[in-house]
RNA sequence: GGCCCCAUGGUCAAGCGGUUAAGACACCACCCUUUCACGGUGGUAUCAUGGGUUCGAAUCCCGUUGGGGUCACCA
């Protein structure tokens, strides 16, 4: 078969001789060690945790070797490009201060752009004629129904699916029927002339999961859609090596395809990157765990993050100590060491997959905001509150003084430890709610309806603003003794059957009528806050209640 | 189903042939505390299973089981 022809008739036109593309995109010149990694996801617009993590991996591996992160975008697919995607990648990434050297929309060195899969076609296709050429690709015209009804009955008949051997009809055409069909003006995609035979095993390193055995691959996989865009597969294999990668970080679910990629490398003559393939994150669903999924999971969403008000670098701390089992304990011994500075490791990233603990990082999250100044932590949910907030949460950063009174309140500024009730931006906006307005009450009380109005009323006549807290915690034991409960906590834990409950239960009723909740900071000093109509104002309409 | 990956408490996990099998989250108890927290101390709880190899196995090998991934003109 005249090989040279059929290439030419298949993609005609004249293409640059394919040593110009190793002189148009050279080696790197980067220190020895360095790594040149990627981010490549096509432009759907949803980006999600499992983005974030590998993004994370690559992010640190490039720039702790002195390397290059680049991003790429996968837009082969037409039906699923969404417009501002790009944009969206970007930003959400910057939110975890992932910042990438070069890519799409990035600029940056442009030697090795352009970014867009779409805007290098012209070397994918030059590289397809030359398979074509040397007789290790070929023409296909199966349509989709046959290929179709093909799966189905390799499935009935229990053999492996896909278009291999005997089954790759179009693979032994002769040139008369080749040429019959193209006259015919029927439609094509170019599939390699796999060499493979699924009989051999080869030894494959992975830079995360060690020793692994890769079968070897026989599928004669589509390398050009029919419109002449590249599949993944042939993309990747081009790109990764014009884009000079040396260590493909990507999520396990490519393990399949491995197989696929090694032979392409090698009918390329290319030399293969280094792969890693990270375990992905997992979600326990009743009895079994799954990996997280877009339509169950509202947690997959970066977009959920940002609305929750979780602090970035929280959800990126806790990325890391899934990322490297080493970080946690590294981060205990160095707090206030910048992020940067752990020495983050491919071999230390954890080969098995695993669960997602909400809980986990929301404990994470409360330290975090722990640390934080009161100016910061008003920055942090201002921003938050401006594009999240309701009309009533903007109104709290009216009053500068009193908000900073508020939150170095609830961050416990000033006292031995910090306290750690803020977990979110959403929840530490809830959670100071009450300095603001009078909120429904969340907790239920322990005390007694009637009781509990007796010791309302006793306080109301007693109480004065002018009291420091001393003086006014003396009236609160005064009350509680006068109700029958015990003043000293020791005496109480004594013998708590001699009295109704302790003067804690008396300050719970105090603390619930006036915030609606059991669990505040110091209560004096709320009420010092809101000021002395308020509190009676509230007290008042707790004794109905 | 074929192929591949994975396997230490409820979760994340340390461990690299000899340990009383770390630590963190969650949970429980107690202590501290003028109230709520914070904090402190302690506790419950793990080597999936069966065979080897070895003086000795969580660690090495094989089988089994279980879980996961993947089998497109999607990435």
């Amino acid at each position: 078969m005249n090989y040279k022809a059929l290439a030419e008739r298949l993609l005609p036109g004249e293409y640059p001789p394919l040593s110009r593309y190793e002189e148009k995109y050279p080696p790197r010149d980067l220190p020895d060690g360095a790594e040149v990694t990627r981010l490549a996801p096509s432009p759907t617009g949803f980006i999600h945790l499992g983005n974030l993590f590998a993004a994370i991996a690559n992010e640190r591996i490039a720039h702790r070797s002195g390397g290059v992160l680049y991003l790429r975008i996968e837009d082969t697919d037409l039906k699923r490009k969404v417009d501002g995607a790009v944009e969206a990648v970007i930003n959400a990434l910057r939110y975890f201060d992932i910042k990438f050297d070069e890519g799409a929309e990035i600029g940056g060195d442009e030697t090795y752009a352009p970014w867009y899969q779409r805007e290098r076609a012209e070397m994918y296709r030059a590289f397809a004629k030359h398979l074509i050429e040397e007789g290790r690709a070929y023409p296909c015209f199966c349509t989709e129904e046959e290929l179709s009804a093909l799966r189905e009955e390799q499935t009935q008949r229990k053999e492996i699916t896909g278009y291999y051997g005997k089954y790759a009809k179009c693979r032994n055409l002769s040139e008369e029927e080749i040429y019959r069909n193209l006259d015919a003006g029927k439609p094509f995609v170019i599939r390699l002339r796999s060499m493979g035979d699924p009989a051999n095993k080869i030894k494959f390193r992975d830079a995360v999961k060690g020793e692994i055995t890769v079968t070897e691959n026989d599928q004669d996989v589509v390398i050009l859609k029919s419109d002449g865009i590249p599949t993944y597969h042939f993309a990747h294999a081009i790109d990764d090596h014009f884009m000079r990668t040396t260590l493909v970080i990507r999520g396990e679910e490519w393990l399949a395809s491995l197989p696929i990629h090694i032979e392409l490398f090698d009918v390329l003559g290319f030399r293969r990157p280094r792969y890693g393939h990270n375990c992905s994150l997992m979600k326990q669903d009743g009895e079994t765990r799954r990996k997280l999924s877009k339509r169950k999971d509202p947690e997959l969403s970066l977009e959920f993050y940002r609305k929750e008000g979780y602090f970035a670098r929280a959800v990126k701390i806790y990325m890391l100590t899934l990322l490297n089992s080493n970080f946690e304990e590294w981060y205990q011994k160095n707090p206030d060491a910048p992020l940067e500075e752990f020495p983050f490791k491919v071999e230390k990233m954890s080969k098995s997959g695993s669960l997602f603990d909400l809980d986990k990082l929301n404990d994470i999250s409360k330290n975090e905001l722990s640390k934080l100044s009161v100016a910061d932590m008003g920055a942090f949910l201002k921003v938050w509150a401006e594009e999240f907030g309701t009309e009533e949460q903007r109104h709290y950063f009216d009053d500068e003084e009193k908000l900073s009174r508020v939150l170095a309140l609830c961050m416990g500024v000033g006292g031995k430890k910090r306290r750690k009730d803020f977990m979110t931006a959403s929840q530490a906006m809830e959670t100071i709610r009450y300095f603001f307005e009078r909120t429904p009450r969340t907790d239920e009380y322990r005390v007694e309806k009637a009781e509990r109005c007796g010791i309302l009323s006793d306080f109301l006549a007693t109480y004065s603003p002018a009291d420091d807290a001393q003086v006014w915690f003396e009236k609160v034991k005064a009350i509680a003794g006068k109700h029958g409960f015990a003043t000293d906590m020791k005496e109480y834990k004594l013998s708590p059957e001699s009295f109704k409950g302790s003067v804690a239960d008396v300050a719970e009723v105090l603390r619930i009528a006036t915030t609606g909740r059991a669990n505040t900071p110091d209560l004096w000093t709320i009420m010092q806050i809101l000021g002395e109509n308020e509190v009676h104002g509230r007290l008042e309409k707790a004794k109905d209640e």
